[in-house]
RNA sequence: GCCGAAGUGGCGGAAUGGCAGACGCGGCGGUCUCAAAAACCGCUGGGGUCACACCCAUGUGGGUUCGAAUCCCACCUUCGGCACCA
């Protein structure tokens, strides 16, 4: 009988073993769920839910996995901390994939859902699944419908004809910020122009409030985008007469700068302005004709092109300047947006570039009303600031800086104008002609026009099993049982609005569902809001920064002035994650096969290195290259951490020796820094601190005979400190060093400043701002002392020679700076 | 054109007025091993030197300061946003 004995060797770090142990357990015991009454302070952590696309990407590990450490962080400081998980699940990728694959879109979204939470799971985060919402699913889009409601209501939602941005490749028209120099954000396609009839969002009502950005601390970045996206502008209108028969109306213009009206010597009026029709002349309908047409036939591209030479048409008709009664001819140019402020402008070329160019092209009269205008010599391109005004009646003389005040005051006393304020801000285009998205919850009725649903016969459910063939209508429109209804006034005959509606109105009051989940009765109860909104902490990419971070403010506002939220921000804190590129340096795609999959890297090095590693790259809001090589560090890391958990050194007391004096302080201090490297989301300094504190415990273990007390805290912390970083690990060890489940509900060590206080420091010694030595001072040392140990080195001896010193900048435990 | 961010070793990055290059990758050398892997230890910006000393070095050029990667001015480059918005 000869067997082999097999001894059992220490166990070695098995990611996989672990993590899975670890996610059964956590799901099994629910840890992550926050009760509504737990009496801790609340923190609301939120990272943006994803797409269900059906694969989950390094882009939303690197989204979400740092998101979940800073959520960690909270619960063991002591929060209830409710960090919810679902999916934004509406949206063309599902209506695309029935139309190419026969799919219905419900199926082919939900089983996407089903495998994404799997995957998801992989990254042991602390979701509190029991709070899960799935915007396609009607418990959910019921409340979509209501909010849409609620708005029409207040007046916050109307319907209009208004020049669309239409998406050939996606068959549906799109609201202006989803437009990227015109193109669609979705599928790069040409943006057209089509004058639709379309449902609207009154984002507009909120301008001036979403302009401020008080008691909420987002990035500037985030902050000067939405500005900038808002665009507004301070000016006046001024109303001018038009020299038609039967035109009674004024022509109103916009202008930031009413001080140069005495210099219009024309107006400019958008081809697609409505009275153009009305004031052509007879001679001139052809040419304008002509010039509208081709007009429509642009793509907004060439349209707004800047390089382009100045076109445009006379009118034939005339306007009179209200201030000096002169006539002055009317053109369109396609210069002029109709979009934009009235839609028509009075034409300064003294005094505006485009109007200097449209009017040296078409031989137009220039007229400076400021003196800083060299009149000896051709203008060679308009003077736009500074000065005295000439040529303006009884304004001449007045300065630059007085200018536009005087002019609007004297506008508004004669009723020929007045101060206004225009945004570049447009309101929300909601309506979608597309089949996977929640309907509106309207009807047409042949007696009373537009009715809204009840509220009680919600939620208008998308029907099952339908063709999508896209048409540029909705598919909604081709469903006869589906669209014939009842008026829901008179019970007459009725069509329901066959739009749906954009997915970003899903995503503006999803945090707050998540506040009250389960709710059938109300999208959330008062008291779930009170106690869970606004989100403490949200993160996520800054491309949401002018769509749903703007759409989530406006619905904020919205629902805090129907009384369903109190606050006037929906989310505290932002922090945005940088974009993780493939290992060369490019966007990760599939063309270019640089596709880093996170469950093959979970599967390789454990989901706990993969995390690290994705933390580890440099700054979170950076982003950049994802190094794979790189990975061996990280490997290395958790390897040596876990040899210290399962191989302690021989433990003695020794609780005064030097050597545990220096361990303690080593502990200590990471304590200090990691705290506030992780409050900072400096994530990938923290892991270099706790990689250099389980080096210091490497080389305690080293040199043997290693106070019990000291090592003990040292691995505690470490596993603490390491616990929100990689989650299964530390659970491990901890439970190995026989602590009560689970680390994750541990209490966050705190630093003692006194353990973790040098006693000596060295410093550099300069001689006039050059470093020349370094000594070794107690922490406490003062100038004279250090000035003095600094004379006594030769090398600093023989550079002062023997001068005074003209100057000593004295940097405790920093520097000595001897001046001569 | 306007607004904003950034530029540091072979690479990712650290340091936000006080030792430039923490931490990690890669590279070189070593310990262990029959050998290799793993692990551990040491070195690793450039010039210079046997070795020190010393000199140079944070996109470029100036400035402020005892002292500048860090603050100021001008410029170059890259990235993001806005752009005929009256």
């Amino acid at each position: 009988m000869s067997r082999i004995e097999v001894t059992a060797v220490a166990d070695r770090y098995e990611p996989r073993a672990i993590e899975k142990k670890w996610q059964a357990r956590w799901k099994a015991e629910d840890i992550y769920h926050a009760p509504d009454d737990d009496p801790r302070p609340k923190w609301y952590a939120l990272t943006m839910f994803p797409y269900p696309s059906g694969d989950l990407h390094t882009g939303h590990w690197y989204a979400m996995a740092p998101s979940d450490a800073a959520a960690r962080y909270r619960r063991m400081q002591g929060y209830n901390v409710m960090f919810p998980m679902g999916f934004d699940a509406f949206g063309l990728p599902a209506e695309n994939a029935a139309i190419k694959r026969g799919i219905d879109p419900a199926e082919w979204t939900f089983a996407n859902v089903e495998r994404m939470r799997e995957q998801l799971r992989l990254m042991g985060a602390g979701f509190d699944w029991d709070r899960e919402v799935v915007t396609a699913d009607p418990s959910y889009y019921k409340w979509t419908q209501w909010w849409f409601l609620q708005l029409y209501k207040e007046g916050l939602a109307y319907r209009a004809g208004a020049a669309a941005n239409w998406c050939p490749g996606c068959q549906t028209v799109l609201a202006n910020e989803q437009v990227i120099d015109g193109k669609c954000e979705r599928s790069d396609d040409i943006v057209e122009r089509r004058f639709l009839t379309q449902w609207f969002f009154k984002i507009t009502a909120y301008a001036d409030e979403l302009l401020r950005f008080e008691g909420i601390e987002w990035p500037e970045r985030v902050r000067n985008m939405q500005t900038n996206w808002i665009g507004r502008s301070e000016g006046a209108r001024l109303h001018f007469a038009v020299d038609v028969p039967g035109v009674e109306e004024k022509l109103t213009v916009f202008t930031t700068r009413p001080d140069t009206v005495y210099g219009a010597t024309f107006m400019v009026l958008a081809p697609e302005h409505p009275l153009v029709e009305r004031i052509t002349t007879t001679d001139q309908r052809a040419a304008v004709e002509d010039y509208r047409a081709a007009t429509a036939r642009q793509s907004e591209i060439e349209r707004l092109s800047t390089e382009k030479e100045k076109t445009g048409v006379f009118t034939g008709a005339y306007a009179v300047n209200p201030f000096t009664g002169s006539r002055i001819p009317i053109w369109i140019a396609d210069y002029v947006l109709v979009t934009y402020g009235t839609g028509a402008v009075m034409a300064v070329p003294a005094h505006d570039q485009r109007d200097f160019e449209f009017a040296l092209k078409f031989g137009l009269e220039i007229v400076p009303v400021y003196d800083v205008v060299d009149t000896t010599k051709p203008m060679e391109r308009a003077v736009t600031y500074g000065g005295s005004m000439i040529n303006s009646g009884p304004f001449d003389g007045t300065p630059y800086d007085q200018a536009i005040a005087r002019v609007t005051a004297y506008a508004a006393e004669h009723g020929i104008g007045e101060a206004a304020v225009t945004y570049r801000l447009r309101d929300w285009l909601i309506s979608r002609q597309r089949y996977w998205g929640a309907p509106i919850p309207m009807v047409h009725c042949e007696t009373h026009g537009i009715v809204p649903v009840p509220e009680d016969q919600l939620p208008v459910l998308l029907p099952e099993k339908v063709t999508f063939l896209p048409t540029g209508q909705s598919p909604l429109t081709q469903i006869e049982s589906w669209v014939n209804t009842t008026c829901p006034v008179d019970g007459g005959p009725a069509r329901r609005e066959t739009d749906t509606m954009d997915t970003f109105m899903c995503s503006s009051w999803y945090q707050m569902r998540y506040a009250d989940p389960h709710n059938p009765e109300r999208p959330f109860s008062s008291e779930a809001a009170r106690k869970w909104l606004p989100v403490d902490q949200y993160t996520g990419g800054a491309e949401h920064a002018v769509m749903h971070l703007l759409y989530t403010r406006f619905f904020w506002k919205a629902a805090r002035d129907m009384g369903l939220v109190e606050g006037n921000e929906p989310m505290l804190r932002l922090f945005n994650q940088g974009v993780i590129l493939g290992p060369d340096g490019n966007r990760m795609s599939k063309s270019r096969g640089n596709v880093v999959a996170p469950d093959e890297q979970v599967e390789k090095y454990g989901a706990d290195a993969f995390r690290c590693q994705l933390m580890f790259v440099g700054p979170w809001d950076q982003g950049g290259p994802y190094n794979p090589t790189g990975m061996a560090g990280i490997e290395r890391w958790l390897n040596r951490l876990w040899s210290l958990g399962t191989e302690p050194p021989t433990l003695v007391d020794a609780s005064a020796s030097a050597a545990t004096r220096a361990l303690r302080r080593a502990t200590h201090k990471t304590i200090r820094q990691v705290t506030k490297d992780i409050e900072e989301f400096s994530f990938n300094t923290m892991i270099a601190r706790l990689m250099e504190h389980s080096s210091a415990m490497g080389r305690a273990r080293e040199a043997g005979n290693v106070d019990r007390g000291a090592w003990q805290e040292a691995l505690e912390t470490a596993l603490l400190l390491t616990a929100p970083l990689a989650p299964h690990i530390t659970e491990e060890l901890w439970e190995r060093h026989g602590h009560p489940y689970s680390i994750h509900l541990a209490a966050w060590p705190t630093a003692d400043d006194e353990l973790a206080r040098d006693d000596e420091l060295e410093i550099v010694v300069q001689v006039n701002g050059k470093v020349r030595d370094r000594i070794t001072l107690p922490a406490d040392a003062s100038e004279a002392d250090a000035l003095a140990a600094a004379r006594a080195l030769p090398k600093v001896a023989e550079l002062i020679d023997g001068r005074d010193p003209k100057r000593v900048i004295y940097v405790p435990g920093r520097l000595l700076n001897v001046v001569v």
